[in-house]
DNA sequence: CTGACGATTCACT
DNA sequence: GTGAATCGTCAGC
């Protein structure tokens, strides 16, 4: 079952980042189909959310996308080299999002292997927000893709999960977000709980 | 136009 | 654990 618009238009955002757990992110880009089980996850809330490129209502071109319409992809790089890849939730003017930091491979894992450069499955294949986007293809010129349309989507695959072995810590890499570093809005499962 | 910087990764030690 | 790689974005001139 394709995730359809109600999932993103959730206004809590910490819930949809939980919930996005154990869910499987598609990509089907040239023929090539690949996908994977999220089981890391972040949440980004908004224009008072001092860790998020939306804080304090800042609207450039790049983050115009998390003002718009949810269930959009919002990709950017990071460090000159990655791709990072966020689901944009809420409503528009609501500049919410989620990033996907770690999947386990599910199909199309030789495709993944190739395009990461690799000749097994390890889980340095797609753990980080970088390299997921990397095994799946997308780029960040893939920014405002809908996940309604063909090339990028969530599916419910009813994977079976404890939800109780979620665990909830802190965001990585915000230290420059002052005291929102602390906020528990991180989301991570173990892939060992995971079918 | 210019310069500083980042929601990171990887190879090394 | 440490440091280099690398370039689009954005603020400021």
């Amino acid at each position: 079952m394709k995730l359809q618009l109600p999932f993103y238009q959730n206004e809590n955002t910490l819930e949809i980042a939980h919930n996005l757990i154990g869910k499987v992110i598609v990509t089907n880009f040239g023929n090539a189909k690949t996908s994977g089980i999220i089981i890391e996850t972040e949440a980004y809330t908004g224009i008072v959310d001092k860790a998020s490129h939306a804080y304090n209502n800042k609207r450039t071109a790049r983050t115009e996308v998390m003002f718009g319409n949810p269930g959009i992809a919002y990709v950017y790089l990071c460090y000159g080299i990655h791709s990072l890849f966020n689901v944009v939730t809420n409503k528009p003017g609501e500049p919410h999002a989620v990033l996907i930091r770690n999947i386990k491979p599910y199909k199309g894992i030789a495709q993944m292997l190739q395009r990461r450069g690799h000749n097994k499955l390890t889980n340095k294949l797609t753990t980080g927000p970088g390299t997921v986007s990397q095994a799946l293809g997308i780029h960040y010129s893939n920014s405002g893709e809908s996940f309604l349309g063909s090339k990028i989507w969530i599916e419910d695959c009813h994977i079976q999960l404890d939800k109780t072995k979620i665990k909830v810590t802190p965001r990585i890499g915000v230290s420059y977000a002052g005291d929102h570093a602390l906020l528990p809005y991180r989301f991570v499962i173990n892939s060992n709980n995971i079918n």
